[in-house]
DNA sequence: ATCCCTTTTTGCCAAATGGCAAATGCTTTC
DNA sequence: GAAAGCATTTGCCATTTGGCAAAAAGGGAT
């Protein structure tokens, strides 16, 4: 819970009213180890503030195969695609690779707290563009390098994910077969 | 400019006056090919709207190549990387591939505009959104393919810029040479 | 039409990656 | 500790892509 306040500040100051009505409609539960926290097809509730583990967002392509789109560790608010007073049923799927934690919010109350404190909307504009943009600055920096180069970049950027994320995982996130991930992991050594 | 307007309304209701003001606050520009709209290092001091043309964004990785991130074409904002109030000095260059028109806002009056008219930043949240969620969706989907899926993909997406930008600025966007890219045109037809 | 300059296509060969299947390694369970 | 179940590594070979340089094709100006 501390760990979600925190984060809220380093975008924006609250005062202690504030941060007490947050705290009153968070709620943490936990996933295990491959439970779905959202699933394609089925609308999104809640929005969700990850304080323990890693999740993984991926989708199926045409062929059937599962792609990794990006990854979300400890200390990252889970946002939905679009905003908050839409339905949002996603297409993809978004699964623990770790057991987590998590600070929950019902869509109800999330809108009462942007409703209530002034200036929320305005830190909330901040946290989701900056990650945006960075997701979008390791995709496009990830297309232009070969598999070698890709991970080695991956390794640098999610330090802390390396030895998390089942090798599969980290290929289909980088865009080349998990074969060749393990080659190119016996070169670099 | 009704261009700019008509993309506003599709986001959210304004009634005339408020039109008034951003019509009032606008002014148009034209950039002839390959100038400079942002230049790395720069800062940017306007807000713009695209009517026509196209933009593209790049930047140049370790080895001095020029890696094109992604097109802007007609009715699409140029949006800088973080909020207005802040200077923004983007590390990307962005230039135009075609002559192009634009709609442009200092950021004074771009301020006195999301001060004075009520949900112009819930608009712009849904507008950055969306087009946040686009890009890393394309570009998600780019990385898991090979060289002639993405060129495919990637006409299919913007059927309207494949005639209108250079093979080598496509391919630096795909992630492949523009030998390759040459190759892989040729066996599709 | 000619020259100049830029863009695109090719050829050739080396390197990287994919596809598939088998082997190896690691964990968990009984 | 043996068996079963995953995850990872390897081998083999086909395919794709890169690197480099030359050739061909366009475009614009004179």
């Amino acid at each position: 819970m501390g760990k979600f306040i925190q984060y809220i500040l380093r975008f924006g100051n609250l005062n202690k009213q504030q941060i007490d009505l947050i705290k009153s409609r968070a709620s943490e539960t936990e996933l295990r180890k491959d439970d779905y926290y959202w699933e394609a097809g089925k609308t999104v509730k809640q929005i969700g503030f990850l304080t323990d583990g890693v999740l993984r967002v991926y989708y199926y392509n045409n062929k059937g195969e599962e792609i990794t789109r990006y990854f979300i560790d400890e200390n990252h608010l889970i946002l939905s695609g679009s905003t908050i007073d839409e339905i949002y049923t996603p297409s993809e799927y978004l699964s623990a690779i770790t057991d987590c934690k998590l600070v929950v919010f019902s869509k109800h109350d999330w809108k009462e707290i942007s409703e209530t404190i002034v200036g929320w909307d305005h830190i909330l504009q901040k946290i989701v563009s900056k990650y945006h943009s960075e997701k979008i600055a390791r995709r496009s920096e990830l297309i232009s390098q070969d598999g070698t180069e890709r991970y080695l970049d991956f390794i640098q950027k999610f330090p802390t994910l390396v030895n998390r994320v089942p090798l599969s995982f980290i290929a289909s996130y980088l865009g080349i077969t998990q074969s060749s991930l393990s080659r190119i992991r016996k070169n670099i050594r």
